[in-house]
DNA sequence: TGATGCTTTATTGTTGACAATATTGTAGGC
DNA sequence: GCCTACAATATTGTCAACAATAAAGCATCA
């Protein structure tokens, strides 16, 4: 792997897992030092970073780790919850026996890492969970997008919620999805998705808003 | 508007466009001189065209127009297929009359262009209704890739047929959808878009083979 | 002719120095 | 104290020179 991507799969990951909060100012020069790269290299890092919507960039001022607002949140989950009833739809048409044991594997390490308490981990393979799903499809398109979806998730749940709530998919409602792909029962599969997302989906709606308040969103009219 | 964007805008338009055919190299100080820009400049564009798919970058050897394959073709057209259903349902459920007749609009243009001979307007005008479905569902996030895909398409269809199609939408399937959509009838307007679609993608997919070849396609078993 | 290795040219990639801009700190006046 | 203006600092943006790589041209030999 190129330097410069193994400094982008770095940040990356600190967003998605919220070690980097939303709002977390990203200086080129300090990450150059931190990471021993020069600074060019950053920010070709933060600009990708910011394609992705990961980051957001201000000309002249710099990067900060993005504060998506209520309403991307809600956009965000109905785009992520129509592209998933299709990957749904399109898995209980494809999958093979294999593939179903494939996925039970994540479910395993998913459960095994919350039964031994270790949340972010689990949190982890819940993600990948859902990322497994899209790539099974076999269309590199949808795959594309909702990678690119599932890992705006945290950020979005993190900028209404102040605190990390320690968000992470219910693990039996996992198994369900999975012994209805396994079933090829698409109705079921589609319908417990969306109860899936919408459990997701309202807990980030509650919101007893951030500490540190989104000034934009409390004077924007 | 930047310096950046304008050219941006310029290249992208091109290649959507089919002026710039599938697998043209994109030498960056050619560029530079053509812009009168500086070749950082360039360098910076042809990144984020390469990031949206347009533009294929290979390390240390240069850009060029991307050459989508067949099932590139295939899986684009499937999701663009899932995402514009999803668009005929949220429509149907919150559109206004004027925005009725703001799409109206735009296939008046379309057709008047068609009827003068213009078909490359006629095209441009179809490409955009297309894009104003998507942001009239006021979701950002399926406005943002719901775009990227749609700009995709010229190219897909144009890597499959060698030469130019002009490719066009039927424009009375443009009308039979808005009129669905002015009736709130959300199965037909659902019913009416798989079917345009499915015409769009039977003619990329007839394929007279074109005369640049796909070597990689030709040799890949 | 055609294959091989070397040289030259064309093109992309990187970097450090500098310019432009924003932010912070400070002093003076009121 | 607090506002303003200005200076100092920190940070981002740009560029031209150079390095690294790939492609093209060329000569040599079988």
């Amino acid at each position: 792997m190129t330097q410069e991507e193994t400094v982008f799969q770095y940040i990356k990951k600190a967003i998605i897992e919220n070690r980097l909060p939303p709002g977390t100012r990203l200086r080129e020069l300090k990450l150059a030092e931190i990471f021993s790269v020069k600074r060019g290299l950053i920010r070709k890092v933060l600009t990708r970073l910011t394609n992705e919507k990961l980051v957001d960039h201000q000309q002249n001022i710099g990067a900060q780790v993005a504060i998506p607002s209520l309403k991307d949140g809600q956009d965000l989950f109905s785009t992520r919850q129509i592209l998933e009833q299709a990957v749904m739809r399109i898995l209980c048409q494809k999958i093979t026996d294999i593939e179903v044991r494939y996925l039970q594997k994540y479910l395993q390490k998913e459960q095994l890492a919350y039964q031994q308490g270790n949340h972010k981990l689990s949190l982890r393979w819940s993600i990948d969970f859902h990322k497994e799903l899209a790539k099974l499809t076999g269309n590199s398109v949808i795959e594309e997008f909702l990678i690119e979806i599932i890992n705006r998730t945290p950020l979005v749940i993190l900028s209404q919620l102040g605190e990390d709530p320690a968000h992470s998919c219910v693990n039996h409602e996992h198994t369900e999805i999975i012994e209805a792909l396994s079933r090829r029962d698409s109705e079921s599969a589609v319908r417990l998705m969306n109860q899936h997302l919408s459990h997701l989906e309202k807990m980030f709606s509650m919101k007893p808003q951030k500490a540190t308040t989104n000034l934009e969103e409390v004077f924007s009219e």
